[in-house]
DNA sequence: TGCCCGTATGAAAAGTCGAT
DNA sequence: ATCGACTTTTCATACGGGCA
């Protein structure tokens, strides 16, 4: 993946303000370079940490400034009623260094933004950007560590020392067949010796999607020993469900992200 | 969804011209 | 002849239609 620290300390001289407002400009534009695309709301939680107005006021003004210099260009999503906004031919070049795909601009991507894409950019807002991660579009561009893993693609990736956090953005209801796969990949996935995989993170971002919680746990529970199910699959099953998986909500409005309880409390 | 292409647009460069 | 103000040309690129 491009390499960031190189990146900041290069295109920050010489480049309009200094300081705070350069920092912010630059974490934008970063930001955008890796999105693809983003929303007023998403480069306000990524640049400003969280969603207030303040914040908010502040990435409007931003675009605004960008959008003058002619490093981004703006395209109102009337489904959504929020802006968003993409690099321009310019603004790739103030940067120093390529965008995924190598392209000229990112105007393509804003103009067939997709639904599924911006979700996961939301996602990717609220696990706080990190710099160790990998968006929708990086992976798409074959820049993230794993392109794909037993014929499974993830939505965003998170690679840290301590091994990846696989994410999947939960933004329709699954059918049984596609979870029924994603139940086998799972096995698959923690049957191995070294899995590369430390966690899977089902993130949901509409409502419809939201009792993937449920469903992963009654897909893996096996209370009945005479079901047929072998016991290194219940072991496996159950190791699963207590140790590798995480749900989580994600709020639209805050672009936080909620835990949702896996394991049914006793009561 | 990605790409190409024709057109529109706006900024910079080059050209024009009158006043001194 | 030189300068400044205004006009024209050129060029890059944004936009959007259309195709694969």
């Amino acid at each position: 993946m491009t390499n960031f620290l190189a990146a900041s300390t290069t295109a920050n001289q010489d480049r309009g303000p200094r300081g705070k407002a350069a920092d912010h400009r630059l974490r934008a534009m970063i930001a955008l370079s890796r999105l693809g695309y983003a929303s007023t709301r998403q480069l306000a939680r990524i640049v400003w940490g969280k969603i207030t107005a303040s914040s908010l006021r502040q990435a409007q003004r931003l675009i605004a400034v960008l959008s003058d210099e002619r490093l981004i260009v703006v395209r109102r999503d009337s489904m959504a009623c929020q802006q968003m906004v993409a690099l321009t031919a310019t603004g790739v070049r103030w940067l120093s260094f390529e965008i995924p795909g190598d392209k000229a601009h990112a105007r393509d991507w804003l103009r067939h933004a997709h639904a599924h894409r911006t979700a996961c950019n939301s996602v990717f807002a609220a696990i706080g950007a990190p710099a160790y991660g990998y968006t929708e579009l990086e992976i798409q561009s074959q820049q993230a560590p794993c392109k794909s893993l037993y014929h499974k693609v993830p939505d965003l990736l998170i690679a840290d020392s301590s091994g990846w956090t696989w994410v999947e953005v939960e933004h329709s209801y699954r059918s049984a067949k596609d979870f029924e796969k994603v139940i086998q990949w799972l096995r698959w996935v923690f049957n191995q010796e070294n899995s590369p995989v430390r966690e899977v993170w089902f993130v949901i971002t509409r409502p419809g999607a939201s009792t993937i919680g449920q469903r992963l746990r009654t897909a893996l529970t096996h209370q009945d020993f005479r079901d047929g199910i072998p016991r290194q699959i219940r072991e496996l099953d159950a190791r699963i469900l207590s140790r590798h998986i995480q749900i989580w909500k994600l709020d639209h409005d805050s672009l936080e992200l909620e835990p949702v309880p896996l394991i049914r409390s006793v009561s």
